[in-house]
DNA sequence: AGCACGCCGACT
DNA sequence: GTCGGCGTGCTC
C-alpha cells in the first residue's frame, strides 16, 4: 500500500496544495502521472506529486490523521508526463508568478495530456500495420514472390499501406510463414502548406557573420538581436540552429503566431526535415499529441512553435530563439500569466543554454536591458544587399483635401499609388486594424448607439453573418433595422473595418483580386496559411487585413504598403500604446520592398506629428526609444519600474468599484511605500468568463521586496466569496 | 472551483 | 407544507 500526494485540477489558490489518497494496490507506478479521484463528492483529475510506501493498515492511517483518506479511483498514465527538468521549472514558475502549481502544469502540457477532466477524451495512439521477414530462406518462392520478399528484407519493414499493389503476393508470403504483420505506433505529424522556398543555406553577409561569431564566442546567456526589417535575422537563426544541432544540442525556436509564419516553418522543415516538430494552436489535438511524443522521444531535436512551445520536452537544450521578441502574445493572459521570454531564460539557466531574442523593434524593456548590458546586444543595421528602406508618405487624415468624393477611407495619394503599383503588376498590402464592416451603429433620430450590455463599448457590425459583435468579450446579437429605443428605422452605419475596406477596394479597382486576412477569416483551420500562400503565389493583387498582415511576412512582389488608421492603438490606455502603434507602423512598412524592387509606404493618420507615427514612418527606432523612455520615466512606467496587476473580479459590477477601492487602500497600507498602487476608476470593467474585472496596478523597483506582501494579501483574499482576486506578475 | 447543507421567501 | 434561491463550510 502507498499514500499518494495529489494536486487537484482546480486552479484556485485556495486549493494550491496536495491532498493525500490511498493507493491500496500500488496501481501508481511513478509520480507525475494523472489519476481520477473523488474530491468533495466530485470526480476530478489529479496529478501525483509524491508517493510513499507504508506498512500501516488503513485503520491505523485514519486513526493517525484527522480525516478519512479515500482511495484513488483510477490511474490514467503509466509514465510521468514531465521530465525532472520541466517539473522543477514548473515549481520555479509557480513561485515567480504566484500561481497555483496545477495551472502551471496545465499550461505546460498539450491539451490531451493536461491534468484536467476535459482532457480525458484524449486522442489515441495511432497504429499502422507493417510486415517484416521472419523466415530467412527464400526456398519455394516464385520470382515475383522473391521480388517482393527481397524488397521487404532490404527495407527491414514496410507499411502494409505501401504494399497495396502487391496485396495478394504479400498475403501468400504471410501464409507461407516467410513474413508477418505487426503493428507499430505512427505519428500523425502535421502536414503544412509547404512554400517553395530555397532549402540551401544562403551565404551570410559580413554583418550576419559577425553577429553569428559574436554569439557563438561569447559567454553571456541572453542576447538581443536588434536587426532592421529585412536585415536577414531568419538566416542568422537558421545558421545558429544548424550549429547547435551539429554539436549535439537541441534547439527551441519560438514565433509569436505560428500560423502567420508558414514561410518560416517551411524554411525550418526544408532545412532540418524530420528533425523538426511544429507546435501551434492550428493543429488538431491528435496532431499536437503526436508532435509532442515526437519531441519527447528525442526524434525531433528542433521545435518551432508559439508561446507554449517554450515547454517542449526537448532534451539537451542548447539554444532558445524568440523571434519578434516584442510581441505581446508571448505573455499568457490567464493563469499562470507567464512570459515566454522569462521562462526561456529560466530554462536556459537550467540547461546551460543560450537565449537569442530577435526583433526589428525590440520591446523597450529588452532594449533597456541590452543597454545596461543585462542582455548582450547584437545589431544588424543594414538590409540584405543594401536594399533601401521604403519611401514613406504620411497623410494627415484630418485635412479634408486629402480625400475626395470617391472615398473617405482611401486618400487620393494612396489610391494613386495603388493604381501605379497594380499597373506595374506588383502587389499591395493594406492594413486596417479593425475587423468587421462598421465600428458602430447609431440611430439617426435619438442618437442611440448599439453597445455591448457587458462592456458598454459600441458593437461592431459584421456583414458576413449580419451580426453585431463585441470585440471585447465576444457578445453577439442579431442586427436589427430599427432603433430599439425610439423605433425609428433609419440607422447610421459609422466607422469602417476590414470588411468595408475590402468592399471599397473592389469598388474603386473593379478588376483587382483581393484577399482578406483577419481574425474572422482565420477561424477555419488552415485558412491563414492558405491565404498567405495564395498571396505569396501572386494569385491576388491586394492583401487587406488587420495587424496580422504586418507580421514578419516576406513577399517579394509587395512594393506598396498602406496603413489606413495608424493611430488606432494610440487610444488605448495601456502604457504600451505608443510602443504598439510605433511597432505596427514599423513592421507594416517593413513588408514593402524586400527584394530587388524598391518599396513605398503610405501612412494615413489623424496624429501625423505624434512621435510614434513619425519615428515609425522614418523607421527610426533609436529616436523613438529615446522619446518614449522619457515618457516612461515621468510616468513611472516600465522599464523604470516593474509592474504587476492585481485583478479583482465579481459577478456583478454593482459594488466592484467600492470593493476595488477598499482593497487598494488595504494593499497600499500593507505595502508601506514599497510600491505605488493605482486604480483607474474611469476604466470600464472588462467582462471575462462571466465576471467583471478591474485591475489595481502595482509599480515597484524590487519584486523580492513586495512579493511577500502580495502573497500574504492574496492569502487573505483566497477564501472570500464573491470577490476573486489574482495576480498578473509583470502585467503588460 | 464547486459540491452539499442549511436557512429564508414564494408557491401549490 | 414543499420547492428552490443563495450564503457558507470544506474538500484527503
Amino acid at each position: 500500500m502507498q499514500i499518494a500526494e495529489i494536486l487537484i485540477e482546480r486552479k484556485a489558490l485556495a486549493l494550491d496544495r496536495t491532498f493525500s489518497y490511498l493507493d491500496k494496490d500500488d496501481a501508481i507506478k511513478s509520480i507525475g502521472v494523472r489519476v481520477i479521484v473523488t474530491f468533495n463528492n466530485a470526480k476530478v483529475v489529479g496529478y501525483v506529486t509524491n508517493l510513499k510506501k507504508t506498512n500501516l493498515s488503513e485503520e491505523e492511517i485514519n486513526k493517525n490523521s484527522n480525516f478519512i483518506m479515500k482511495n484513488i479511483d483510477e490511474v490514467i498514465d503509466v509514465k510521468p508526463l514531465l521530465s525532472e527538468e520541466l517539473l522543477s521549472l514548473a515549481y520555479e514558475i509557480k513561485d515567480y508568478y504566484v500561481s497555483p502549481l496545477i495551472s502551471v502544469l496545465q499550461a505546460m502540457l498539450p491539451p490531451s495530456l493536461k491534468p484536467k477532466k476535459s482532457a480525458l477524451k484524449k486522442p489515441k495512439i495511432h497504429y499502422a500495420t507493417y510486415v517484416h521477414v521472419i523466415d530467412k530462406s527464400e526456398d519455394n518462392l516464385s520470382a515475383k514472390q522473391k521480388e517482393i520478399y527481397r524488397l521487404i528484407a532490404r527495407e527491414k519493414e514496410i507499411k502494409m499501406r505501401d504494399l497495396m499493389n502487391h496485396l495478394s503476393i504479400v498475403n501468400t508470403l504471410i501464409k507461407l510463414g516467410k513474413i508477418e504483420k505487426f503493428s507499430k505506433e505512427e505519428l500523425r505529424l502535421a502536414k503544412d502548406e509547404i512554400f517553395s522556398v530555397q532549402d540551401k543555406p544562403h551565404l551570410l553577409n559580413e554583418e550576419q557573420k559577425l553577429v553569428v561569431d559574436e554569439f557563438l564566442n561569447s559567454k553571456d546567456m541572453t542576447y538581443l538581436l536588434y536587426g532592421v526589417t529585412g536585415s536577414g535575422k531568419t538566416e542568422v537563426y537558421l545558421h545558429l540552429a544548424k550549429y547547435y544541432l551539429d554539436h549535439g544540442k537541441s534547439v527551441l525556436f519560438l514565433v509569436p503566431e505560428i500560423s502567420l509564419t508558414p514561410l518560416m516553418v517551411s524554411y525550418f522543415k526544408k532545412r532540418f526535415a524530420k528533425n523538426v516538430a511544429i507546435l501551434h494552436s492550428d493543429l488538431s489535438e491528435a496532431e499536437k499529441y503526436d508532435e509532442y511524443r515526437h519531441i519527447a522521444s528525442g526524434e525531433a531535436r528542433i521545435v518551432v512553435g508559439a508561446r507554449s512551445a517554450i515547454f517542449a520536452p526537448l532534451k539537451n537544450l542548447g539554444l532558445i530563439i524568440l523571434d519578434e521578441e516584442h510581441v505581446e502574445s508571448y505573455k499568457q493572459d490567464s493563469l499562470p500569466f507567464y512570459h515566454a521570454r522569462d521562462v526561456a531564460i529560466m530554462r536556459a539557466r537550467r540547461n546551460g543554454a543560450k537565449v537569442l531574442l530577435g526583433s526589428a523593434t525590440p520591446s523597450l524593456e529588452s532594449f533597456a536591458r541590452a543597454y545596461r548590458k543585462v542582455y548582450h546586444l547584437l545589431v544588424l543595421k543594414h538590409r540584405i544587399n543594401h536594399i533601401n528602406l521604403p519611401k514613406t508618405t504620411i497623410v494627415d487624415s484630418s485635412d479634408p483635401y486629402v480625400y475626395d468624393h470617391k472615398s473617405v477611407i482611401l486618400s487620393k495619394v494612396l489610391r494613386n499609388k495603388i493604381s501605379q503599383t497594380l499597373a506595374r503588376r506588383e502587389q499591395v498590402i493594406l492594413l486596417l486594424n479593425r475587423r468587421g464592416f462598421a465600428s458602430r451603429i447609431e440611430c439617426r433620430r435619438c442618437g442611440h448607439v448599439f453597445v455591448c450590455p457587458n462592456c458598454h463599448i459600441p458593437l461592431v457590425y459584421h456583414t458576413l453573418d449580419q451580426m453585431l459583435k463585441c470585440h471585447h468579450c465576444g457578445y453577439v446579437e442579431e442586427k436589427i433595422d430599427y432603433c430599439p429605443d425610439c423605433g425609428y428605422d433609419h440607422l447610421s452605419v459609422l466607422g469602417f473595418g476590414t470588411e468595408r475596406l475590402e468592399e471599397e477596394v473592389k469598388k474603386l479597382f473593379p478588376n483587382v483580386r483581393t484577399l482578406r486576412l483577419d481574425k474572422d477569416v482565420a477561424t477555419k483551420r488552415g485558412n491563414v496559411s492558405k491565404i498567405l500562400k495564395e498571396f505569396f503565389e501572386e494569385k491576388a493583387d491586394i492583401l487587406i487585413g488587420t495587424q496580422m498582415v504586418a507580421k514578419g511576412h516576406d513577399f517579394a512582389k509587395v512594393t506598396l504598403v498602406g496603413v489606413i488608421n495608424a493611430d488606432i492603438g494610440l487610444a488605448f490606455s495601456s502604457y504600451r500604446s505608443a510602443e504598439s502603434c510605433f511597432e505596427l507602423v514599423m513592421q507594416a512598412i517593413g513588408r514593402a520592398g524586400r527584394s530587388k524592387l524598391s518599396g513605398e509606404a503610405v501612412i494615413q493618420t489623424y496624429n501625423p506629428n505624434h512621435y510614434a507615427i513619425s519615428c515609425g514612418a522614418r523607421q527610426d527606432y533609436d529616436k523613438f526609444y529615446v522619446q518614449e523612455m522619457k515618457v516612461r520615466k515621468v510616468m513611472n512606467n516600465p522599464p523604470f519600474y516593474f509592474q504587476s496587476a492585481l485583478y479583482i473580479e465579481m459577478e456583478t459590477k454593482d459594488d466592484l468599484y467600492s470593493v476595488a477601492m477598499k482593497l487598494k487602500e488595504m494593499l497600499e497600507e500593507e505595502l508601506d511605500a514599497k510600491a505605488i498602487v493605482t486604480f483607474d476608476e474611469s476604466e470600464e470593467p472588462l467582462f471575462i468568463n462571466g465576471r467583471f474585472r478591474v485591475s489595481l496596478i502595482i509599480k515597484y523597483k524590487d519584486f523580492s521586496k513586495v512579493k511577500p506582501t502580495l502573497v500574504e494579501f492574496l492569502e487573505k483574499l483566497k477564501n472570500r466569496r464573491k470577490v476573486v482576486a489574482f495576480l498578473d506578475v509583470d502585467a503588460l
